[in-house]
DNA sequence: AAGTTTCTACTTTTT
DNA sequence: GTAGAAACTT
């Protein structure tokens, strides 16, 4: 059976799954296959070469591609996968981290701390230290800290080489200290504290080095220092490391992301094979032809050459909009095109960007043209303000001694505990050294504290609310905890106060009810019980990506950043926000080396097109509360003129004076307003904007009325009547059996019969 | 202590 | 133009 597997793969694919023992690197061109090899050769592993999947870690970048790959796994294989490590670095380090916590003086209930809490941490730690938020902002320390963490640098091994990073040292090493009394960890820490508990734990090292016979890590180009050090260590006693990369898709060197690891790798392991994918199976010629123009602008890696067999298909269109608006405007235009010519249904089609921020102008002109779309990111669920702080109530329940989750929620909703009270509360805690919870049980147990008669009733009534869930806990599953805290804490009444938003919010909260559902303690090799589901559980909701939800039914288009399109692919995308300051991004201007990462997401962005593609850009924008106007974007003059539609010189002159016969009467096709336009101004682009978006120049009548067609999705057709736009020629056809669709010639490749 | 108004920083990207 | 913090009032 695994021999028909192999059959449908290529030659290099083929090579790369059979590779023998020793370390392996593959470097992967867009849609060449990846994701195939890597399923591929695990089933290979298991099924031929008699390695049992308890023996082999597979490093996945999503968790969702972790289940993906399971799954398929499962299905090849037709066996039970248990045992086998699949999921990301965060994730498996945590499964790790929880069973050997003791081994490092670990609680192993630690809980893990997202962003906003480590913010919470670096302002406390300011506070100890008497520091000025203002001279030594939390965001940037935490930042600092952050990437020291990815470089495996401990707080005294932090070098400081100015005064400000003298501070930050201090406030790194407080920090830490915060984060130990909290039994906490932050994400950097499951990585970092998992290679320090090999690095301080021979046993625990030479057992997993043992267990793990085989080692694969998708998406290498991506890994950090912490990550690189982790798979080296791993792979210690087999050194069968299996990697999968390719360098010009690393763009997450902000979360200290280093493509070198790859140039590392082979230093480190001169005896690699080295096998390239270079064929493409996913797009056209055309668009692959201008991936590989824009990529080649990159000094900083190795030249490659992607190749298909799929044919030219269609040329690149470029549209310059006259404000956000108008562009989002055109991109519904454009989404609803392509499905009713049956080029791309609803469901093929994504709408990626540089920003989050970008997404609200797309969201209203989908809503406003009454088009369904699926928004991805944007403000995560797991950030909402009502799910963080039933969640900070599950935490605390699970460890106690999480003073940041406790002071988020003591008096959330009001009860009575006041900044005054909280104030006090913190100050004795910290003098005594104890954490939060500590405090209130000795007030519990008679002692006074520091506290006003007043203060004490609120508190006291807070503990033993609290003291209850954690009883409970022992016995009630995670989605009957979260309903007992809903009822008692009074966060029921507190968010569902009559207003339309607090309904939003409450079902919000009902669909976190949701996800705990899913966890009941029952089963499990994680360990049973309902202890451990709520660990379960509240780790999941700590490492979930945006796409890991994603779901492939709904037919709407997508909307996304350009970092989580990474590894996706659609038969349509639209890459909007080509401007100078947004992508490449304000941030890059003035660093080659920022630039050269702008670019690679700009390169991914292009590859996940199959088929169609449309680069946007808008004349002016709106950026916060102004308009500013903006220049087009130095990588749209990467893209050859012969790819793009009515780029070529001739069409350019031509669509120039069509532009120029238009000028006095013109309007904005998407916003309805009228439109100040300079003549000359933008004259090159300005044919863009005649019509509706599209710029070849006027052609002929390519169909008659009478004439019959062919159509790859409708079948056959008589066409009704024809008529041409400035841009393109609009055909009704009438389909047997499917009735009558007005489709455009250039989108829907009508074939004369 | 809680509710209301005013101010301010915010936009890179995410496990 | 908005969300969260700070300032101010009840």
């Amino acid at each position: 059976m695994i021999s028909d597997l192999l059959s449908s793969l290529n030659e290099q694919q083929r090579a790369a799954v059979t590779a023998g023992d020793g370390p392996v690197l593959v470097l992967a061109g867009p849609g060449s296959g990846k994701t195939r090899v890597l399923t591929h050769r695990v089933a290979w592993l298991v099924s031929e070469q008699r390695i049992a999947p308890w023996r082999i870690m597979a490093v996945t970048f999503t968790n969702k591609a972790a289940r993906e790959m399971r799954a398929r796994l499962e299905q090849l294989l037709g066996q039970d996968l248990r045992g086998l490590a699949i999921g990301t670095f965060h994730a498996i380090c945590v499964r790790i981290l929880r069973r050997e916590a003791p081994a490092i003086g670990l609680n192993p209930e630690f809980n893990i701390f997202d962003e906003t809490d480590q913010l919470a941490v670096v302002k406390r730690a300011l506070e100890d230290l008497k520091l000025d938020e203002k001279r030594f902002r939390p965001q940037a320390l935490r930042s600092t800290i952050s990437k020291a963490k990815n470089e495996m640098i401990a707080p005294q091994e932090y070098t400081a080489r100015t005064y400000w990073e003298e501070v930050a040292g201090r406030v790194y090493s407080r920090y830490q200290e915060i984060l130990q009394a909290n039994s906490a960890l932050d994400f950097d820490d499951l990585l970092m504290q998992t290679v320090l508990l090999f690095r301080q734990a021979p046993a625990v090292r030479a057992e997993y080095q043992e267990r793990y016979q085989h080692i694969l890590v998708d998406e290498f180009q991506d890994t950090n220092s912490a990550q690189y050090e982790l798979v080296r260590i791993l792979c210690g006693r087999w050194r069968n490391l299996f990697v999968v990369g390719d360098e010009d898709q690393s763009i997450y060197r902000f979360r200290g992301a280093d493509y070198r690891n790859v140039l590392r790798f082979r230093e480190e392991f001169p005896n690699a094979r080295v096998i390239l994918l270079e064929r493409n199976y996913r797009s056209t010629q055309i668009i692959l032809d201008a991936a590989n123009a824009v990529i080649a602008h990159n000094l900083h890696r190795t030249p490659k050459r992607l190749h298909t067999d799929r044919g030219q298909g269609p040329s690149i269109t470029i549209y310059e909009a006259y404000n956000e608006s108008d562009e989002a405007n055109y991109v519904v235009e454009q989404i609803r095109r392509l499905s009713e010519s049956g080029a791309a249904p609803l469901g093929g089609c994504a709408v990626m960007y540089r920003t989050n921020a970008q997404s609200r102008a797309l969201e209203d002109a989908f809503v406003a043209a009454g088009m369904p779309y699926r928004l991805v990111g944007a403000t995560r669920f797991y950030e909402r303000r009502e799910i963080k702080d039933l969640l900070a109530y599950l935490r605390v329940v699970h460890n106690p001694n999480d003073d940041v989750s406790l002071g988020r929620i003591l008096n959330v909703p009001p009860r009575g505990i006041g900044a005054q009270t909280v104030n006090t509360l913190d100050a004795w805690a910290g003098a005594n050294a104890m954490s939060y919870v500590t405090a209130l049980r000795r007030l519990k147990a008679g002692e006074d504290g520091p506290f006003t008669n007043r203060a004490r009733a609120p508190l006291l009534r807070f503990l033993d609310l609290l003291e209850g869930w954690i009883d409970a806990s022992a016995r009630l599953t995670p989605a009957q905890l979260l309903d007992r805290i809903l009822d008692q804490s009074g966060y029921t009444p507190f968010v569902r106060d009559g207003s339309e938003e607090g309904e939003d919010r409450w079902a919000n909260i009902q669909e976190l009810r949701n996800v705990a559902a899913g966890y009941n303690g029952l089963a499990g090799e994680e360990g049973a019980g309902p202890r451990a589901a709520l660990g379960a559980f509240l780790q999941e909701v700590a490492l979930v990506a945006d796409v890991d939800a994603l779901s492939d039914e709904a037919d709407a288009p997508t909307l996304m950043t350009l970092h989580t399109a990474k590894g996706l692919e659609f038969p349509a995308v639209f890459i909007t926000g080509l401007e100078e300051g947004l992508l490449p991004h304000a941030r890059a201007l003035d660093d080659p080396d920022q630039m050269e990462e702008e670019r690679r997401l700009f390169y991914v962005g292009i590859t996940r097109a199959r088929e169609y593609l449309f680069l946007t850009h808008a004349f002016r924008r709106r950026v916060f509360a102004s308009d500013e106007t903006a220049a087009r974007s130095r990588f749209l003059d990467d893209i050859p003129n012969r790819l793009v539609q009515g780029r070529g010189a001739r069409e350019r002159q031509e669509a120039a004076r069509a532009a120029l016969r238009r000028e006095t009467t013109w309007t904005t096709g998407g916003t309805g307003r009228a439109v100040a336009w300079a003549p000359g101004q933008q004259a090159a682009t300005a044919s863009t904007l005649a019509g509706n978006g599209q710029q070849a120049a006027p052609r002929g009548s390519q169909f008659a009325p009478g004439d019959r067609v062919r159509h790859a999705l409708f079948g056959d057709g008589v066409v009704i009547s024809t008529s041409l736009t400035t841009d393109d020629e609009e055909v009704t056809v009438n389909f047997a059996g499917r009735g009558v669709k007005k489709l455009l010639a250039s989108f829907a490749r009508l074939q004369k019969l």
